[in-house]
DNA sequence: GCGTAAATATGATCATCGTCATCAAAATGT
DNA sequence: ACATTTTGATGACGATGATCATATTTACGC
């Protein structure tokens, strides 16, 4: 049956939002087509009169779901929450890169570009709310940050061990809060520790 | 037809070895038991022999493809190393954490639990070469440096971007290096840079 | 209001994959 | 040497998935 136009675009967008959900929570290749389409309300016939196919589908997937993440613009409480339980144990609805950096080696070079430019925006989002003065510095303080985040996240979700998981994030977080002032007694130990 | 006890347990670890190639190329769900028992030099009807099933060889192919790493004992080199170009477009032959990590929230149990060995591992080895006295800033050195070398090698790989691609690489590494010198200018500045 | 084009549903097709049953051949113990 | 295992090969089965063909219903331009 058709849809108008309001609906379709609304149909679109719920497919791209579920789509996010279910590849962030399983991966790209253990979702199909009909489970997207299912968690939108749809069979999967209608699939192909919105996206082109299912690499189609992940490459705007990626730029959809960073479109709907909330910005944090506090460097420390940004940290915090990144490197939180429920991050963690939510990637469903957390960061899009680390829950699919892993998978992109193998993806469409649309997909690949889709996330390099989130990439980009998200280092320059990063430079800019990093403290100091020199322009080099702080991109490079933002590329290092952003990495150890993302990396820890994902060592942090791939295992099975809750007390190696915890000190990695909680660590991690220490580590990158050392880098302001190196020789104070670790400023960041908030949450649970080694 | 039947083979000597010698060649069993060769044709064993041969598929371990092809299995950590292409797990490590592709991502678990994209390789077959009869793409690994091929490169093997077998066809599929014997996996069953080997192993229980295709989680089993997922579990045992983690431990094995880490114990066939080769260990290095300086640090800088190691992060040089790890950070490098070559080691970027290798997955296949390089670190089974940063090349798998983000396959393992969808595994089985015994999977994660060894990748959490092969994990804790790493960052007492790490631990080990790193500087200083404190036995706890160590530790902490170790996880941060390694969540960012993970993370910045899984970014890397992830997007399309040569010039981003590399300026991770380079960053991260010049951003590990600087905390043991955090005022001097930059001493690990060795590749391509910003 | 009407006819047409569009959006989704239903169902089919072709390929792939994990696993298992069965078979052939060779190794090993006696 | 021979009988018995045992290893790997061949082939099949059932399930799943991406994609497409066709049908149905309805929005929307005239």
């Amino acid at each position: 049956m058709k849809v108008s136009q309001d609906q379709k675009a609304q149909n679109r967008s719920r497919i791209l939002t579920e789509a996010g959900r279910l590849f962030r929570e399983k991966g790209f290749d253990a979702v199909s087509v009909a489970e997207v389409m299912k968690a939108a309300g749809m069979t999967h016939g209608g699939f192909y009169g919105h996206f082109q196919s299912k690499d189609d589908l992940v490459a705007q997937t990626i730029a959809h779901a960073v479109g709907s993440q909330s910005v944090i613009d506090d460097l420390s409480a940004w940290i915090d929450i990144y490197l939180s339980d429920p991050h963690r144990e939510h990637p469903d609805l957390g960061c899009p890169m680390a829950a699919l950096a892993g998978f992109m080696r193998q993806q469409a070079p649309a997909a690949r570009a889709s996330m390099a430019q989130v990439l980009a925006a998200q280092i320059a989002t990063l430079t800019d709310i990093m403290p100091g003065e020199d322009l080099a510095k702080r991109r490079r303080a933002a590329i290092g940050s952003w990495s150890a985040m993302v990396g820890a996240l994902i060592l942090a979700r791939s295992i099975d061990s809750p007390a190696l998981s915890d000190e990695l994030l909680s660590e991690t977080r220490a580590w990158i809060d050392d880098r302001k002032a190196p020789d104070k007694p670790s400023p960041a130990q908030k949450g649970r520790a080694a």
